[in-house]
RNA sequence: GCCGAAGUGGUGAAAUUGGCAGACACACAGGACUUAAAAUCCUGCGGGCGUUAAAACCCAUACCGGUUCAAGUCCGGUCUUCGGCACCA
């Protein structure tokens, strides 16, 4: 007989012939029955593939086997994210190019990535730094230059000192640089921007349909950020100050109007007296952003401007002044005031001493202090006493529409997308600056427009392609004058935000992607990835996506039809494992215990949406287990029977069932169970329901006689369930039970419902809600023969004590509970 | 401040729609095999109170209350942790 063994030596056997016999490779003839799994793809950095890799891509790689198995032509692709600032920072430190660097680690890691054994079709790679990617980025940046969804303003950017280049909203945590975690600041710059505001309705709207998170749509939610409100005018001799608010019913409150210190209406509206005080003001406002942004407990301060707009409604005298608690970038950039029911301008209002009058009052009775932010009943003989807010708000809006000063309106905290970056590293803008015809785009037949190679890269605020000179002059490509390019590149989201597109085509450099074949590929129909990507890439995703698709290009609304996160393996101090805490290397648990026990510890270990801490005890019962299944194969295969001492156990699954039904019904529950939890990305229980079908085929194995056909099945059976979780190992057990290669083309397990139907049931007895006793009874007993039974079990009878039973309840295949008086 | 998620044995964790809390493992303890160790196998393993040994009983899902025949699960409140947003009008 064959002693089966599982070790590294079988992972790297396996490899080989799979990557031999191109066992994963899609074939397209069968996109009808696609399933589109995708990870999050990685940064190739310049260590080694940590244990979070592992994580990720080994569990997610399990799901598309059990998918592959279940008869779907799984489209599985690898890919690097490649282009960005650590490479750009690594060269700066040690004089290698990025593009070698980068080059160096994909090779790396992309070996690495095989010891995984995943379903990878490497022929779909993609690398975004290769000019045959980044020209299709350039290709998108013009499609939306051409729809004017890219362009370019002059805005207040978060600039990093550090770093010295500008940040997207989403790049800045709490007022930080997200790489660098050094303080940024506020700088004007004419920078390049993706009009995804135009979208922040549709992405809203669209996250119902996803198959996400709630979490992760919850944070796009907050994101976007929309509110309802309503715009309100107040006239200024011939002009007016708009101001939004969603606190229309607090109209008749207002008792001054405050503009942000940028607002372009701010210089007309100061008189004379008072203009070298705004100017300071806004000078001072402009310099201090950055530690005041991430203060909370800030001091209100402000200006007046000695003008006066007009009440709406009244036609009253509001002083308008100048404050920085109102933002330029949010609602119309000014603020009507209410003091009395709103936290800032109360605090605004004492400081200055301007009035504060109450026209609102809690419904539950006077009393209450000021300010009172909550909705509740007008009050002050204005012409709606008596309304609620919510009602108020309402007519307010509608009588403010009529007289021409006022309209519903909704705001988002949503910006559009900042893209420009003062990097090296990154994808050209293919853009030209003409004196006379203005930014023209680089023309479709010069794409690629390629990063040149040679170029000082040492950050020093500027664009480091600016001091390329060869870079730098092109004549226009419109009137053909000298002219200069843009040299900002862009944002590595941008890289990403389509990536997905690229897969399936990844070789034709005539397109970027065949419309009517990613019609029929997308949406991704798995994706995983972290969390941290919620307000970014997920968010630009959805957005392009959605621009491509009005472009006529896509026919689909939603890139990612369903989404799952992965928990965090953390280090004994609670980070994250990353390339940071390097001391467990993959490399060397898969060389010692083979990378299939790796990936069942993973598996089992942890739950894959919640993560937790490393520890390598888990490991060596993982080992056991993997020997146990070993033997388990070879007992069958050899008709060894198993070492036991005296008598054979009893069947514990199943002691009611004739004996030999046991091992059958057990091996039908476990296909069903497994294949809902891989399904659902529970690995964790679908390893536990497989060493219950282990512990019963040991079982089954120890008793003098057995079943031969039973015993097959389930051996058969747990070495397929097995094949997701550990590809190598399953190989090697399906080739010692006889069968031929590979067990990978084999038709997934199905299960019968039938079998899966007792005859007998176990049914819990309570009395009066605790636990009493069980009884067996046929399952399809109705309620007065189950009623009977539980009252014929001694320790019912006792627990009852004679006492009247009120009422029974039966819960059909669960329990009986007695109520007792 | 606002919004959201979570809190279960010594440990990792399980637990459809409210229906036998702790599956499956780890660790630990005892036993078998062995000259011995390793490996393997068997038994026990939330707490309390019991008992020669059992049985029985009571308490247990962060804490306090509620709904229900029945609550880890639903509702209200409190505490803690983690995430998102935060002068957003």
């Amino acid at each position: 007989m064959t002693i089966t063994a599982y070790s590294n030596a079988t992972d790297v056997k396996w490899q080989r012939r799979w990557e031999e016999t191109k066992l994963y490779a899609f074939n397209e003839a069968n996109i009808g029955r696609k399933h589109y799994l995708l990870e999050m793809f990685s940064y190739p950095s310049g260590k080694n593939l940590h244990i979070g890799h592992w994580w990720n891509y080994s569990l997610s790689d399990s799901y598309g086997r059990l998918k592959r198995m279940q008869g779907y032509e799984v489209f599985h692709p690898p890919g690097f994210d490649a282009f960005g600032l650590p490479a750009e920072n690594f060269a700066i430190k040690s004089g290698i190019h990025p593009e070698e660097s980068t080059k160096d680690n994909i090779a790396r890691m992309g070996g690495q990535f095989l010891t995984m054994g995943t379903t990878y079709d490497w022929g779909h790679l993609v690398v975004t730094c290769e000019p045959e990617y980044y020209r299709w980025s350039q290709w998108l940046f013009l499609r939306l230059f051409e729809r004017g969804l890219a362009y370019r303003k002059e805005a207040p950017v978060n600039w990093c000192p550090s770093c010295m280049t500008v940040l997207a909203n989403e790049q800045v945590v709490d007022g930080r640089c997200e790489r660098c975690e050094g303080l940024t600041a506020q700088k004007r710059m004419t920078q390049w921007f993706f009009r995804i505001t135009e979208y922040a309705d549709e992405l809203l709207n669209g996250l119902a349909v996803l198959d996400w998170p709630e979490k992760t749509k919850k944070i796009q939610e907050n994101w976007i950020g929309r509110t309802l409100g309503c715009e309100v005018d107040f006239p200024i001799e011939a002009d007016r100050v708009t101001a939004y608010t969603t606190r229309v019913d607090t109209l008749m409150g207002v008792t001054y109007v405050v503009l942000a210190p940028e607002h372009p209406m701010v210089d007309a509206l100061t008189l004379s007296g008072h203009r070298d005080a705004v100017r300071d003001y806004q000078a001072q406002a402009g310099r201090r952003s950055e530690m005041d942004r991430i203060s909370s407990a800030k001091e209100k301060s402000g200006v007046f401007t000695g003008s006066y707009a007009a009440h709406p409604m009244t036609g009253r005298r509001l002083p308008i002044w100048v404050a920085d608690y109102v933002l330029a970038s949010h609602g119309t950039g000014a603020v009507m005031a209410v003091p009395a029911h709103d936290l800032s301008d109360h605090a605004f209002a004492l400081r200055y001493g301007l009035p504060i009058v109450p026209v609102i009052g809690s419904p539950l009775g006077p009393g209450q202090s000021l300010p009172y932010c909550e909705d509740g009943v007008l009050f002050g003989g204005t012409g709606h006493d008596g309304l609620t807010s919510g009602e108020a708000r309402i007519r307010i809006t509608a009588e403010l529409e009529a007289s021409g000063l006022g309209r519903a309106a909704r705001k988002y905290r949503l910006r559009d997308w900042l893209v420009s970056r003062q990097r090296y590293w990154g994808t050209p803008i293919p853009i030209v600056h003409c004196e006379g015809c203005g930014h023209v785009p680089v023309p479709e037949g010069e794409l690629p427009l390629r990063l040149p190679h040679d170029v000082e890269f040492l950050p020093n605020g500027r664009s480091p392609l600016a001091a390329c000179e060869p870079f730098v002059s092109a004549p226009c490509p419109r009137c053909g004058r000298p002219a200069k390019r843009e040299t900002d590149t862009l944002d590595t989201f941008v890289c990403s935000s389509w990536y997905f597109l690229r897969f399936l085509d990844n070789r034709d450099m005539t397109k970027a992607f065949d419309s009517d074949r990613i019609n029929k590929l997308m949406p991704v129909d798995k994706y995983v990835g972290g969390i941290e990507h919620a307000a970014m890439h997920l968010l630009y995703a959805r957005f392009i996506t959605k621009a491509l698709r009005d472009m006529g290009f896509l026919r689909f609304d939603e890139p990612f039809a369903s989404l799952v996160h992965q928990g965090f393996i953390l280090d004994a101090d609670g980070r994250k494992m990353s390339k940071r805490s390097g001391a467990v290397s993959p490399d060397g648990i898969v060389k010692a215990h083979g990378a299939d026990v790796f990936r069942l510890y993973l598996g089992f270990g942890f739950s894959f949406t919640d993560g937790g801490f490393w520890n390598d005890d888990g490991i060596k019962a993982v080992e056991r287990f993997v020997r146990r299944v070993c033997r388990a194969v070879d007992c069958y295969v050899g008709s060894i029977s198993r070492d036991t001492d005296g008598d054979s156990p009893e069947d514990l699954y199943d002691g009611q069932a004739p004996a030999d039904m046991g091992l059958e019904r057990l091996r039908h529950d476990t296909i069903k169970q497994v294949t809902e939890d891989i399904d659902g990305f529970r690995f964790n229980t679908a390893i536990a329901r497989i060493m219950e079908l282990l512990n019963g085929i040991a079982r089954h194995q120890a008793r003098p006689e057995r079943d031969r056909s039973q015993e097959g099945s389930a051996v058969r059976d747990m070495v397929l369930l097995l094949a997701p979780l550990a590809p190598h190992l399953a190989e090697e057990l399906w080739c010692a039970l006889g069968n031929g290669y590979s067990v990978h083309n084999q038709e997934w397990p199905a299960y019968d419902p039938n079998i899966l139907v007792r005859e007998m049931a176990e049914l819990a007895v309570q009395v009066n809600g605790t636990l009493r006793g069980v009884i067996m009874v046929p399952t399809n007993a109705d309620d007065a023969s189950i009623r009977e039974a539980a009252l014929g079990d001694p320790k019912v009878i006792q627990a009852i004590g004679g006492r009247e039973v009120r009422k029974a309840i039966v819960v059909k295949g669960r329990l009986i509970n007695f109520v007792l008086l």
